[in-house]
DNA sequence: AGGTTGACCTGGACGC
DNA sequence: TGCGTCCAGGTCAACC
């Protein structure tokens, strides 16, 4: 479900409710797929260990921990939640009743809850133990610069929207933001990457960095489901040009949105506007 | 090697 | 009410 401004909109509503807290104990469910890291090394890493920073690393949820009882010689770890296409991580009461496909809950210290739930299992929990902390690969999005991201796609037969999904080039960019820097820069998604001018890659450089900060500013896009860390709903799905908008006028020329489908996913275009 | 496709899952919307 | 079909914001293995 979430890109970048939603994984970042719910690790800032993470980190701001439970940043310093000790975690007194965790549980977790024993769907294999939701873990990445055996549930074991997950429960061992997590209890005792306190929350120093919850933070966006691409689209994943990266939450440094480290030991407040040093006697134990643990190592610093760090707990990685990826969101798939329908996680949700919350804070709440312990009383609050326990939601259909919840995969992990710890307890804190203040006695409230943090839990993960997600009914597609497309989403994943691991630890990271290796030192230098994680990275996925790929460069962030809105701390490129022109320069390096014109590189990303020089030579790449592809067409520009799976250039723009693959995460192992710009990572955090999904389905919907990928289509809504398109528009902007109007380039049609079924071009090929090196046949787009150095003054569109600039042009869409820019466009990408304009949509994601929007989007993080209107607290991300919720569809169907997504809501942050405190149940609020994002509202950039107001703000969609072209995403989710097939057969609807163009809000610049009124031609119909046309929906093709580019690496198996869903892309929207307006055929005039986007060349 | 780079690029494309299907599989992984559940659930909501829609048509009959 | 129910059943079948299609669709979904992500990723990865397997294939060309």
């Amino acid at each position: 479900m979430p890109e970048l401004p939603e994984v970042e909109t719910v690790a800032n509503g993470v980190h701001a409710r439970i940043h310093g807290q000790t975690i007194r104990s965790v549980w977790t469910s024993n769907k294999p797929q939701t873990f990445k890291s055996p549930p074991d090394e997950i429960i061992e890493a997590l209890t005792g260990s306190r929350i120093e920073r919850v933070h966006r690393v691409g689209k994943t949820i990266v939450v440094d921990l480290s030991r407040k009882d040093l006697s134990r010689k643990k190592k610093p770890a760090q707990f990685l939640v990826h969101l798939g296409m329908t996680g949700r991580l919350v804070i709440c009461e312990p009383a609050a009743e326990i939601a259909k496909h919840t995969h992990l809950i710890a307890k804190l210290a203040s006695g409230r809850e943090l839990r993960f739930i997600d009914p597609r299992m497309f989403g994943k929990l691991s630890v990271h133990l290796h030192p230098g902390g994680f990275d996925p690969g790929g460069v962030e999005p809105l701390e490129v610069s022109e320069e390096r991201f014109v590189a990303l796609f020089r030579g790449r037969k592809t067409p520009i929207k799976s250039a723009l999904l693959n995460q192992k080039l710009l990572r955090g960019v999904g389905n919907i933001y990928a289509d809504e820097s398109l528009f902007r820069a109007g380039i049609r998604p079924g071009r090929r990457a090196a046949a787009i001018t150095r003054e569109q890659l600039g042009k869409l450089h820019r466009a990408v960095q304009e949509v994601l900060r929007e989007a993080i500013a209107l607290g991300g896009s919720s569809i169907n489901d997504y809501v942050d860390a405190d149940g609020e709903e994002g509202f950039f799905q107001l703000q969609h040009r072209v995403y989710g908008r097939e057969g609807e006028p163009c809000l610049l020329c009124e031609t119909a949105i046309r929906r093709v489908v580019l690496a198996g996913r869903s892309s929207h275009y307006c055929a005039n506007c986007q060349k």
